[in-house]
DNA sequence: GCATTAACCACAG
DNA sequence: CTGTGGTTAATGC
């Protein structure tokens, strides 16, 4: 797994050249050379800003995405105006997802939360390369299966935690997995927090409040101290 | 009943 | 977009 710190980003390389690539996602890790070299010969790299959508939910599955740079949110759009936030996605994770297999449809949105560059595949050459290296395909098996116990425990958090423990699990989730780090600048406005949670933006607030008063947290501007995560997880097993 | 939980609304910054 | 206060509805002692 590849670390967000400052020397692990200084050091490594997006290359234009597949086969020189750092930033590519694991699964790529495993292919041969030639095999390497017909996603090198059929992919694009694409750079989007802050709010831009990657993938559109519903649209056609044409290409796979290999997220290399930058912070997207990952979102299932329901019925109503509200998305529901399944998690995050930082480099390097292949995007896809069970559209491929399923109905040739994207079956979530993945929208920049900051500048992001991204590789689109061709599925047609990923998904043949899937039945001839296996190896490939358990790796992108593994990103797929994490991706799907994610969602599941959000299920399981949103319909059975309250918000207090909905809160702290946000919070522990993006000190732990995705800044690495107990102070981070937010990039997560409070509606997107509440697409996360499951709750009204509004609760959001208050319960940052309530967090701060408690002296869980703190913050200035945009950005966010974790200052008693031990309590933080507490609340989380416990709400 | 009364307390708790949490969404919706209105409004100010 | 963010934060607050008031209102309201559902649920649980």
């Amino acid at each position: 797994m590849m670390d967000l710190n400052e020397d692990a980003v200084a050091h490594s390389a997006i290359s234009d050249n597949c086969m020189l690539c750092d930033r590519k996602a694991e699964c790529f890790r495993k292919l041969t050379k030639t095999e390497l070299k017909k996603f090198h010969d059929s992919k694009s790299t694409v750079t989007y800003r802050k709010g831009e959508t990657i993938i559109k939910q519903g649209t056609q599955f044409t290409h796979v995405v290999s997220f290399n740079e930058g912070l997207a949110k990952l979102v299932v759009e329901g019925e109503t105006e509200k998305n529901v936030m399944i998690g995050l996605v930082k480099p390097s994770e292949i995007l896809g997802g069970p559209g491929m297999f399923e109905n040739n449809r994207y079956a979530f949105s993945v929208i920049a939360l900051t500048k992001s560059k991204i590789c689109l595949i061709d599925a047609s050459i990923f998904k043949k390369i899937i039945q001839t290296n296996d190896e490939f395909a358990e790796s992108f098996l593994s990103t797929f299966s994490t991706r799907y116990i994610q969602a599941i425990n959000r299920l399981v958090s949103i319909t059975q935690k309250q918000m207090y423990g909905r809160v702290a699990e946000a919070l522990l989730y993006l000190s732990d997995s995705i800044y690495l780090t107990d102070e981070f600048n937010m990039d997560l406005s409070r509606l997107e927090l509440a697409e996360f949670t499951g709750m009204s933006k509004e609760s959001v607030s208050r319960i940052f409040r309530e967090f701060k008063e408690d002296d869980l947290i703190s913050t200035h501007g945009r950005t966010i101290i974790i200052k008693n995560k031990n309590r933080l997880r507490r609340i989380y097993n416990l709400c």
